[in-house]
DNA sequence: GACTAAGCGGAACGCCGTTCCGTATATTTC
DNA sequence: GAAATATACGGAACGGCGTTCCGCTTAGTC
């Protein structure tokens, strides 16, 4: 019984959030003040929090599709890439261009505020399954040291890809890569 | 001609400051309002903007002892260490160490908020020369590769810190010396 | 057209950083 | 010791932000 559908306003409301919010994440990062976004919407403030009641509602909201994209993009590149290393090299490198291209949003995701936590669920829940697979098939392949967990490498990569933008001397991907690097097994037999 | 000297009180009201402002970090971090902190030492709101313009100076204050002591220690564990790399590593430990048991510190650090610029170059000022010197006599050991920057690694360090006591399962030490292992030269000739 | 429940807007509250200035006091001067 | 003055103090006040709440509006229904 799905109760009764939602009224139309709403529904086109909720859209035309999602794509303030888009457009104003770009501009401003994913720590906007909440009225900002609902202004860009031609909305009001209640509106905004009926629809998303926390910002990490709409944050995910707003990248879902792109988080999905990237989880689904694991199993592929695993089967299409020689080396099990190889394809989790670049599917790091797809989720690295992911967070460094979201202003703020590596910070969020490590922000223990809650109110952060819905955001913090999503994005590990849906990711770290695929990273564990890869991972896991990089093991079997005798690529890289079993041990490590693909929690604790997620939140490591998302770390390191904060603040990239405050400093051109600071470039995450080659700490991510030093990161791969250390994880390879040592070609001692 | 150090013009004329403090006024007692005011002395005596920047030692009471630094160290309410120590006893706050500690328990509800270095974001600890700044109410709470002239509460603590029981004077008012202006007193601490005075002696301490932005949130920064005071963490700096607070933390430069322990700052200078590990920059310090660099030098040290490299003469008293037989390997330069061990000496990095060990080096590297002791500023894990020390960001991790202060809260929300590895936070501050990275903050992009003007403000948090003083304190993001004190640390960097005061300890990416330590590491660059530690770095290149590794290099010069042949143990690791050259090419990676000590302000790059200093930032690296300091982000994978971040968020340590939000998850368990989440040990900033270990991604660490992934990183150190990825730094190592790899032992083909 | 009238009814009703779903949805809307934005005023209002609390928290926080920061500024500012009337008041109090340490220090110097006589 | 008292007056003079530079220094420092306290906390009220302002602005920005997140979040809640409720009287009003409107879409969907009969």
């Amino acid at each position: 019984m799905p109760a009764r559908s939602k009224r139309a306003d709403a529904l086109r409301n909720q859209q035309t959030l999602l794509a303030a919010a888009a457009a104003v994440f770009v501009t401003s990062g994913v720590d906007a003040p909440m009225r900002e976004i609902a202004a860009r919407a031609g909305v009001g403030l209640g509106t905004i929090y009926r629809h998303f009641p926390t910002r990490a509602d709409l944050i995910v909201a707003v990248y879902r599709h792109q988080v999905e994209a990237c989880a689904e993009a694991g199993p592929t590149l695993l089967t299409e890439t020689d080396s099990p290393f190889a394809a989790l090299r670049q599917w790091v490198d797809l989720f690295v261009d992911f967070l460094v291209t979201k202003h703020g949003l590596a910070n969020a995701l490590q922000s223990d505020s809650s109110g952060f936590e819905a955001l913090h669920t999503y994005f590990l829940d849906r990711l770290v399954p695929v990273c564990a697979q890869l991972l896991e098939a990089a093991v079997n392949a005798d690529e890289i040291r079993p041990g490590t967990h693909a929690y604790e490498l997620m939140r490591g990569i998302g770390n390191l890809c904060i603040g990239h933008d405050s400093d051109p001397r600071y470039d995450p991907r080659r700490l991510v890569e030093l990161l791969l690097q250390g994880l390879q097994r040592p070609q001692s037999p």
